[in-house]
DNA sequence: TATGAATGAGGCTTCATTCAT
DNA sequence: GATGAATGAAGCCTCATTCAT
């Protein structure tokens, strides 16, 4: 009559844990110990669902994949340009929501190990391009895929401001940025 | 009085040298050793010009304030919109000329330290709203110096995306982004 | 009470799966899990037939002991000089055909417990002594009790050796220990 | 003026420290800092010498295979039986002498890192090889290079013993293996 | 009886910092 | 000033053992 445990609800949970702990305080100054702390369990109790602390990082990286991804497959199909704000909003709405998850990225990024963050802005500009491919003529003569890379900067850089300088309203930062991002490259 | 300039020029160096080796390996991941290393000095004489690891952080955090600083400086008294062009073109590339300290940059925000960030950015946004405000009938209606943040963010949002992904060529960035922030904001 | 049997059946089925893994990858560096797992039991179930890991191997060395007493206790009947030569050859061929045993007798040595391993080499000079002194007349002038020793320091040394270089052939040796412990001890 | 320390003799010293810690409780059992302590250091200096607790091992290894081959370079050039009971007599001698390096050589015998026991016997068993060709017609018919293997045996073997059973007189062995090894063997 | 998840003490190793030279 | 050997606190991870199921 074996223990039984959903492995991958305590999965989550563990992550969850590490998600607040690396928020607090950074990946780097957080302590397996804290995590296992954060979560209720024992510092040994980690390593039955992860092989290493790192392998916590890349499951909070995996985590964050998934919930962008899922806010890009939410965006309906209405004209391209309001998808496009939608996006904006989505994402900036998103990540003031999970303040934590937002807060470990710039961990993430700054990260050496194989988490592949490349593959994913790849991914986003590539969304976003077909979505400014799809706009065509109503952007101005001379926009299209190649500004993708401008959107997907503008979004992140208001991330970015906005944890060093946590004063600021990110969600509120959606309207600027769409003024500048979309109404800027229409036609 | 020699010493004195000895001992500034050493520190120099000695940042310099931190700075290269955080931006191979991460501040993480990067030792006092290895800093001395790179530097060609004794483990133990960094200390003689740092009181910690840390300090070496906050100054190269101020080396990199500097160097900003001196962009935003000299840009000119052109037309307003010019010189905001000249400063995404300035900041991008000097960036690119510096790809250690723009690697190190990202090291800087998730660093907890006290390095005041917050102000650094208020500043640059400071001073990107005033070019705005004197911008002032050039602008489309609604632009102002609320979206300096986004102009910021643009630029600081390619220097993500080029760390995440080292293939992107950041001074050819310029242009997508003087399109989308300079252009798009012209009445 | 067939209970006390399966106990019993159990615990030698444990007691062998611990010997191939001792053997596989030395005392120390096995873990429970893996006698469990070569048992095809689990880990905890370890604990209802012995107390502690280390009883586990306890328990290998009685059953060592156990084989090795009833070689010594099969010798049959002949001259003595005959049953020293069966003794190294099946002693030897014992080792030999149980390489898992052997294998882990090396551990035993060098194991601090309170294994009494002393005892075990003190019965086996005894068991020896009394065949030189029962061969008497047939000994050279000056062989007797005392060089019990050495024969058993012969078969044992074989045994390090090939355990150290597992090309030896370990059964073959038994032909020149012979011709030197028994052939080189006659009259 | 940095400052000097004689890095060999320092490791010199910690290889010594451990060979007591390890023959006292085991390499098993032996902690870094056991190792540390004895030596007078601190745990953490351990690793300015050795790489890590299994690297120490490895000196331990070297330490000892030196020391055998200086027992065996040192047989001088009298006869070949003469100089096979000067070998008994020094190999049983030295082991007596540096009980500890005795004591460890059975956790060398069954640790299975990179220590090449296998050559070192190897060596040993060809070098008295040689000696048993030289002896020649000096040697019962059949015995001849086959039978170092017992000689070995015969030494490795009272050594097993002594370690299981420290009542034993090691040295006082020298005179029965002799008699069996060296005088059983003559013509 | 059997299980295997959970525990947490304890080992190895790293490295910022100190300090004798 | 400069050096680099030494320190020891602290972190990651393992694994024997326990115990709820």
């Amino acid at each position: 009559m074996p223990k039984r445990v959903d492995r991958a609800a305590k999965r989550e949970a563990i992550l969850e844990a590490a998600v607040r702990v690396f928020a607090r305080k950074g990946f780097a100054a957080s302590r397996t110990e804290d995590i296992a702390a954060e979560a209720g369990i024992a510092k040994g109790s980690v390593y039955l669902y992860f092989d290493s602390r790192d392998a916590v990082l890349e499951g909070v990286f995996a985590a964050y994949a998934e919930r962008a991804g899922r806010v890009l497959a939410s965006l309906g199909d209405g004209p391209p340009l309001e998808r496009l704000s939608a996006l904006i909003r989505g994402t900036l709405g998103m990540l003031a929501e999970h303040p934590d998850h937002a807060r470990v990225l710039v961990d993430l990024w700054s990260t050496a190990a194989p988490l592949d963050m490349a593959a994913l802005y790849r991914d986003y500009r590539e969304m976003i391009g077909e979505l400014l491919e799809e706009a065509g003529e109503e952007l101005r003569p001379g926009i299209g895929r190649a500004h993708a890379v401008v959107i997907v900067a503008a979004i992140e850089g208001c991330l970015v401001q906005w944890l060093v300088d946590p004063g600021l309203d990110l969600p509120a930062l959606a309207g600027p940025v769409i003024d500048v991002c979309v109404e800027g490259i229409r036609a």
